[in-house]
Order: C-alpha cells, then structure tokens, then sequence
DNA sequence: CCGCTGATCATCCAAATGGTTGATTCAGGC
DNA sequence: GCCTGAATCAACCATTTGGATGATCAGCGG
C-alpha cells in the first residue's frame, strides 16, 4: 500500500517545518506540498489533482494570517471540484475554544487535534483521519463530552451569539438593533449569561467566556 | 570558532521539531537540549552548567502551559547563578501585545521575534542575539518605534493597568480598592482610556485595547 | 394534550457607569 | 522657576446596566 499523501497548511514557516520533520519520522506517510493560508492551499489541491497526484489529507491551521481561514479553506475543499471525493481534512491548531472546534465540525473537517499534542497522538490522528475515520484530540474530545453531560448551564446559541457581540463592545441598543430584537429582549438573555456563567456584569461575562473557550479572544 | 550552543523552550512538541530542524540546517548552531517550561529550562541550565558544557542561548516562547512562563523564566536566568555572565534569551512567540514585549525587554530578554518569522530572519536574530547583541522582529521594532514616533495617543503605565483590570470584569469599585485609589480616579482614568482609544464603554475599550494588542486576550 | 425550554417583550426600580468641570500634587524638562 | 503631563480626588447629572417579576408564543418529547 502506498504512502499517506498529505498537504500542510500554515502560515508559521516554523511549525511547518516541525510537522515536515515530524511526518518524515512517520513510517507510510509523505508530506506532497505545503501552503502558507487556505487560498494556497486551494491552489495547491488543484494542481495536485490535474497532475493525477491526488492529496490523501488535508492538515491545516485554523487562522492563518492574512489569508482564507481554516474554516472557510476547509469548506470549500468539500464543496471542492465533484468528481473525486474531497481529501480529509485534519485541524491541527493552538485554540480549543469551543465555537472553533464546533464551525470546524460543522465545516466537514474530520479531526480537531492541539499544537502540543505529543507526536504520537498526531500520528494517529493522521493515520485515523486518512482512513476516513474522525480524530480528536483527548482534549477535545473531553470538552465536548463535558458539554454534553456535565450541566456546566450550557448557553444557548442565541446567548453565545449575543456574547460574541457583547465582546465588540456594542451597547444593549446596538445589540438589539442588530439582532432585531428588542433592548428588552437582550437584557433578558444578557440575564440568563450572567447567571449561567456566575457572574454579574458585561466584562466579567466576557472574561470567563473567554476563559471558558466558549468565545474566542483576539 | 565553535558552533553557538542553543538550549529550546517551548511547550508544543511540533514548534521544537521545527525549530530543532530550523536550526539544524544553520550552519554555527548546535541545538545542545529542549525544555517544555520554564522550570525545566532553569533545571537544564544548572545541569549544563555543572557539566561544564555552557549555554550560549537560549530560545524561548513566552507562554508555556502549565509551567513557569517566559517572562519569570527570563528573570531567572538574569538573575543566575552569579559568577559566570547569563546566557542571552531570545524571546520566540506568536503574540506582539505591548504589554509582553515590554514585560520580555524588562526581564532583561536581548531580543522578541514572531514564530511566522521567516527562516531567515529567525537566523539573524539568533546570531545577533548570541553575540550579545538586540534583535526585535520587524514588526516588534514597528510597533515600539510606531508607539515613540506616532501620537496615537499613547496610554500611560497607569492607564494600561486599569485596562487590565477592567479586562478580569472588575468593577470601578474593585479596581479602586485593588489599587488604593478612589473611585473617581478609577473614572477619570477611565475616561482618559476612552477617549485616547476612541471608544465609549468599557467593553469596547477592552476589544480595542485586545485588537491593538496594548493587553492581550486569552 | 401537557409540560418544558428558548426566545421574545414589558415595566419598575436600584445601582453602576459615563461625561463634565475643576482642583491639587508631584516629578521632569527647559 | 515655570510649564507640562500623570495621577489623584470631588461633586453633579444623564444614561446605561442590572435585577426582579410576569407574560406570550413556538417547538419538542412523552
């Protein structure tokens, strides 16, 4: 059986290169191309597949720099030339916030692991996600098993979303307005947060979401 | 001459391989030993030091997991074991938050670059940085030489602090008291913070604050 | 069909925050 | 010695937020 043939996405010349010499040590794998953001690597899947060098995974980073996301990069990969099934696409990324591992779920990608994954796990989640199987990191894993059995109050979607807002710095009113909702209506919800995350004003919810993972910082 | 003995922090297995590999391919530079945290690097310096077999620098990320974090990790090994001059720490990371570059130089680090250096830039400041000298990414020196010539209303030490504050979710109460001042200070500085980032609450202050990286988020 | 949850809105009141003005002190620079 | 900027505090008032209570409605599962 021929080699694992993977593409690597990410805009750290550095972490390239440690992913390049980790997956050299990998007997049955062989990294065929490197991009530095998601439009590269579009670019770099296409040409692949007209040279009939097809890319067995895709192992990517989830914000690149300047470029197209990792989210987006991977939705398109699946939307991707039909045909040929589209590549997997392994997330391999610093972040384990919530909503991150959740839009790159949702966006199709078959594993989520961390940067400080040992080069053991990666190993496997490569092999598993090649094969078409789903790779979490533990992490990951143990995140969204808590969320789903332990009742740490979950939010719902439209409190997250009003988090997320809340986190530019919008007042009440302009949260309304951009929700089309009432100023009422988001005070309730912005209620409903703060008891949820056991807290009592606006930037000590967005600081525990923060540290929660449930919003992203930066 | 002999080759420029380098000791490795950093948490993520797959940022040393590439830095290991980066290294490698520089030609004057041995990689002697690799440390995950800042404790383990103090442990390799006194153990290297015993053995006779001298650090000539060391490169580190700021922010290390669970372990000592660069910055008290810099200090450290400024303040060492008297007798022989410390070895030059070169600070590599992902984040160029004022606050961290500043908080890196004054623990003494010779010099700041971003992991998205490219390879080249990353050799340079490692030469420059173990021949004593100062090395700051382009960016980073940017960003301090932006902050000297360009009014961009530059926030005073107090004021970065209050901002700290206020990003844990403090209220101008708790600030007051954490700091030993009044309340009406707490505001005046807070409308000074304001009005120099343009914004007119508190949580856009801190998403402002967060996007130009004058504190950091997360 | 009933009960529950999430989303929506309203009203009322108390507390926190924001905006303005003005004043004092202190350290540094010219 | 004078000026400036940072830091400190005060008093006042408008606006925003937060907290409590209650109500309606749609959807889902038993």
């Amino acid at each position: 059986m021929s080699d694992i043939r993977v593409l690597l996405v990410d805009d750290h010349p550095v972490v390239r290169a440690g992913l390049r010499a980790m997956l050299a040590d990998f007997p049955g794998v062989t990294v065929v191309a490197e991009a530095e953001d998601g439009d590269a690597a579009l670019l770099e899947l296409g040409k692949l597949h007209t040279l009939g060098e097809p890319v067995d995974l895709v192992l990517m980073d989830l914000q690149m720099g300047a470029g197209m996301d990792g989210v987006t990069a991977t939705q398109k990969i699946k939307a991707g030339e039909a045909g040929t099934p589209p590549p997997p696409v392994l997330i391999l990324t610093t972040y384990d916030t919530d909503a991150d591992i959740l839009a790159a779920v949702e966006a199709g990608a078959s594993g989520y692991m961390l940067k400080d994954a040992p080069p053991e796990q990666i190993r496997q989640a490569v092999l598993s996600a090649a094969a078409g199987q789903t790779a979490l990191a533990p992490e990951v894993a143990a995140r969204l098993m808590g969320r789903i059995r332990n009742p740490s109050p979950a939010l719902s979607g439209r409190e997250v979303q009003l988090l997320e807002l809340l986190a530019t710095g919008m007042s009440n009113r302009a949260m309304a307005k951009q929700l089309f909702i009432s100023e009422a209506t988001v005070k309730t919800h912005l209620v409903h947060i703060y008891s949820k995350l056991g807290v009592d004003n606006r930037t000590a919810a967005i600081a525990v979401a923060t540290q929660r993972r449930i919003i992203r910082g930066r």
